[in-house]
DNA sequence: GACATAAATGTGCGTGACGCATACATTCCA
DNA sequence: TGGAATGTATGCGTCACGCACATTTATGTC
């Protein structure tokens, strides 16, 4: 799928031990994250992922769109959007297209959002406690290269990257490897997706 | 919940961006493996991890048992083991209490396992196809590091290493770090839990 | 040895999230 | 002007799960 065409797996060694470790490690975050998130977010991790999403997009998305980056279908998604608003964690707006309706945070989504956002964080530092800042460093150029090798669609890095900070990403300042990726190098803050 | 006592999270540094950048690298690879587990065991995640449990159990376990691995309730696995004996994956027998009940993978079912261990290995192979062998080692090493910092149940390491492939993490030979400091350093292969 | 208590599996019932097919409204285009 | 395309919402079924509880077996106590 990325460049090397021999699949033939070599049995055993060190780096087969990297790989499981790299899928311990994948299972063990996203797990502590996703725990930490529904937690925050009192619902289903979708619910979650989509109050992050809303925080983080420019203009409030339509369903459609939401649908996207979640990897849901329209369908699914307007229950979700259902249940964010009868939380009322968001609202509903008539888009320009009269069909569309754009999906946005009301001030109690906006601040479980966050509540979510640090939860995240909080899970991610004490994950990297046990590193030295060089050690993070390390860990965070490893995994900028091994996450830009495996971008994929649906929703291509807006939904790789659902649940991240973009404030704390470097997405604004052309920092993220992800987003520079996708983009085709060095472009600037311009949100591709 | 580690060591340090400071919560304050220092804002958006360098530091901020591996965090983040962990927390991305733990969706997308949690993801993957996910993805392709499930279509492996042609069910549920749970599913998938079951098999792969049973795999690795020196003595077949109990249903209860499975349970605690899999992190859900008792009769939740209960449906699950149904699911699975009815694929003809797996199969119950009496064990030495009579009360319980012991869950073996039947010859197909031990196929199947090995299908899923198959496609998350190539699925972490592939992703580690972006990095030099010097940088898998690395990563490798500090993904050992992260992991034995957020040991934690329920469980304990038998739930975190879930899907683990044994014959590569270094299990048998004292090399694999989760282990290693579950049981209190350098102890040999033998299983704690 | 009878009897309360605990342990372990299995069941009835409800729930929550989701997908598929479809209905309805709106826009676009020939 | 009529029909295809687009976007949202709804009816209906499914799947995995948890809770409360029943049932069987083990364990400890008098």
């Amino acid at each position: 799928m990325t460049t090397s065409s021999s699949d033939a797996l070599s049995p055993g060694g060190r780096a087969d031990q990297a790989a499981n470790l790299l899928g311990a490690l994948g299972s063990a975050i996203a797990d502590r994250v996703r725990a930490a998130a529904t937690e925050a977010a009192g619902g289903a991790l979708n619910d979650a992922t989509a109050l992050s999403a809303l925080l983080h997009f420019l203009d409030d998305p339509r369903i459609d769109r939401l649908a996207q980056v979640l990897g849901l279908t329209s369908s699914g998604t307007v229950r979700l959007v259902d249940r964010l608003q009868r939380q009322g964690l968001v609202q509903r707006s008539a888009g320009v297209d009269a069909r569309a309706t754009t999906v946005a945070l009301t001030a109690a989504g906006r601040a479980r959002a966050e509540e979510i956002r640090r939860a995240r964080t909080a899970v991610l530092e004490r994950a990297l406690a046990a590193l030295s800042p060089a050690e993070r460093d390390q860990l965070g150029e490893l995994a900028g290269k091994v996450l830009v090798g495996v971008i994929r669609p649906p929703g291509a890095y807006g939904w790789m990257c659902r649940l991240c900070d973009t404030g704390r990403c470097g997405r604004p300042d052309g920092r993220c490897p992800v987003a520079n990726a996708a983009t085709g190098a060095g472009s600037t803050g311009s949100h591709p997706r």
